[in-house]
RNA sequence: GCGCUUGUAGCUCAACAGGAUAGAGCGUUAGCCUCCGGAGCUAAAGGCUGUGGGUUCGACUCCCACCAAGCGCGCCA
């Protein structure tokens, strides 16, 4: 049972009744004195000048045989109809999570539509920084929750392998190699200053004093891409593909598709320079492609890149971006516009910055000295898990504050330990019910009925929400809801237990609460996994 | 100067397409351990949703103006 349904069933009702009318929403009441699902429609036909009265559409409701199925008692109150379902419907739910396990919640919503996801698309020049951090955990569990939805998803990471930041890094690292051998070579005041090139360099062999810098640049490249690589796996984080800059380059790709654009009358040249009518789409200004000195802007592959997504059939291309790329969203979505791709199709999504703070004090960052606290660092000192929970947490447009002393914290301060510590609650106790001797079968056909203390509704109430939160997740590309709502099941269940004992002398009964207690435990897995968070045995 | 994003309890955040008395956690205060793990629970205090207007049955949500913070505004990537 849900919003949905319920929806489709009114609007049956109305049509049948000679009234064609959508424009009204079912949702979950927001108090239990409202009961379980509530509509506007009283208000929303009002308003379109429909002359219904609310008596006659009550009668109708009360007439209709789905609805006297299902629901206890209908009624009017505050202009809204409020819905109270049965109470054998609730328990329902028990059963269907018992037997669907871990695909409850799962969804066909996206319809086996294909999307790919871009993220993270670190330049292979440096270790990966909290920034990049947040957006790989985004990333990677907005493709779990999608495809869990029924999307087929891609993961994507575009490789900024070639141009000027690539020779820069090839300079740094042979400055480096040079300085170990003593001999006097300064890295360029724009070059790469981090400490991972000495360490790089100290791997080379002697002998590699009159190798050019592209020589360093592919060296760099490599081990930096490993290095890359090592931290998304330390973070489980995986990609499907990395999509080479400098493959897409030699290709051809870039020529095709300025060629296309030329012979759409999409560019002209001025001041010696190509320049893309992006205007012709809504962007402020015309971008340059080729710069007067024959040589491509960052734009020009990129739309390359973007046209290479569309040629391979995606539905939905989602893009996740810092937000010192927003400006650069008009001008690519005019490209992708004027590929013939839908631009609605293709979904930025800003991530925004984190700061991070030992408790009240604020860690500076600073890149160009090559000073910042790397992803790495955050993770070997706060874990994996904790720090992809804080940054999931918050919605992907808002600025973090991420406090280290706080993640670091087992104490009940820390969101994470409180879900840990619920979903071990729930392992320990199964474990003493099997201890007691009760078996799975035993407890899938246990009478769930006797579970009547309103804790126990409540936890009903909210285990069946999951597969709709899910979908709302998935609709509105918002991981956080996912790891609101496991916070919000964790302190239910911990509420439940200190109030009530599960496991005593009375069989049938505990049997039940073993069932509701197994079903908290299905559903924080699945949330879980939709996070990409590691599921604890123990603490 | 222009554009984008953000502004909700002391702090960190929710609020589903505009819905009912704006909710959680932390912190504070007062309580709870012979018992399935107290890394937990119960309760209290805490709000003019940045400010001022508008739209309507109803606004944290939509519109306008202003204030504050962050980020953009290259033939950089």
């Amino acid at each position: 049972m849900n919003a949905t349904e319920i929806k489709e069933n009114l609007t049956k009702i109305l049509t049948e009744a000679g009234i064609h009318f959508e424009q009204f929403s079912v949702f979950p009441a927001a108090k239990k004195e409202f009961g379980d699902f509530s509509t506007n429609l009283l208000f929303k036909l009002k308003e379109s000048g429909h002359h219904t009265s609310i008596d006659d559409l009550i009668s109708l409701i009360k007439k209709d045989k789905w609805f006297m199925e299902n629901f206890e008692k209908i009624e009017e109150k505050n202009g809204f109809l409020n819905f109270f379902l049965k109470n054998t419907l609730i328990y329902g739910v028990i059963n269907e999570i018992l037997t669907r396990k871990q695909v409850f919640g799962k969804s066909d919503y996206g319809n086996n539509k294909k999307v790919l996801i871009e993220f993270v698309s670190a330049n292979p020049t440096g270790p990966l920084t909290i920034a990049h951090g947040r957006q790989a955990a985004f990333g990677e569990s907005l493709a779990r929750i999608l495809s869990f939805c029924g999307w087929r998803v891609t993961r994507e990471y575009y490789l900024n392998d070639c141009g000027r930041q690539m020779e820069l890094l090839g300079i740094s690292l042979k400055c480096r190699y040079l300085q170990l051998r003593g001999i006097c070579a300064e890295i360029p005041e724009d070059g790469y200053h981090g400490e991972y090139l000495r360490d790089i360099a100290k791997k080379l062999p002697d002998g590699c004093e009159n190798r050019d810098a592209s020589f360093f640049e592919e060296i760099a490249k490599q081990e930096i891409l490993n290095m890359i690589q090592q931290d998304l796996d330390q973070f489980n984080v995986k990609f499907d593909r990395y999509f080479s800059e400098k493959e897409l380059r030699s290709s051809g790709r870039v020529e095709k598709v300025i060629q296309k654009l030329r012979e759409n009358s999409l560019v002209y040249e001025h001041q010696g320079a190509l320049w893309f009518r992006s205007t012709l789409y809504g962007d402020d200004k015309d971008r340059v492609l080729i710069k007067s000195d024959g040589s491509y802007t960052y734009l020009a592959p990129d739309i390359a890149y973007h046209e290479d997504k569309i040629t391979r059939a995606y539905d939905l291309l989602i893009n996740l971006w810092g937000p010192d790329h927003a400006g650069y969203i008009p001008r690519i979505k005019a490209a992708v516009a004027a590929m013939g791709f839908s631009p609605e199709k293709l979904q930025v999504i800003i991530v925004q910055l984190t700061t991070l703070y030992r408790g009240k004090e604020k860690i500076s960052m600073s890149t160009r000295k090559g000073q910042f606290i790397t992803l790495k660092q955050l993770m070997d000192e706060v874990g994996p898990d904790a720090t992809k929970f804080f940054f999931l947490f918050r919605r992907a447009d808002s600025h973090l504050d991420f406090d280290m002393e706080l993640a670091k914290k087992k104490t009940e301060e820390n969101p994470v330990y409180y879900i840990q510590y619920a979903y071990v609650r729930a392992i320990h106790i199964l474990a003493f019910g099997k201890d007691r001797g009760f078996d799975e079968n035993e407890i899938l056909h246990a009478d769930f009925s006797l579970l009547k203390e309103p804790q126990e509704i409540e936890i009903l109430k909210k285990i069946q929400s999951f597969p709709v939160m899910v979908e709302h997740a998935a609709k509105t590309l918002e991981v956080s809801k996912i790891a609101h709502y496991i916070l919000d099941l964790a302190g239910v269940f911990h509420s439940y237990y200190q109030k009530f004992r599960v496991v005593d002398e009375d069989k049938k009964m505990s049997c039940a609460r073993l069932g509701l207690v197994q079903c908290v435990y299905i559903v924080m897995q699945n949330g879980l996994d939709l996070l990409g968070i590691s599921k604890p045995e123990k603490m």
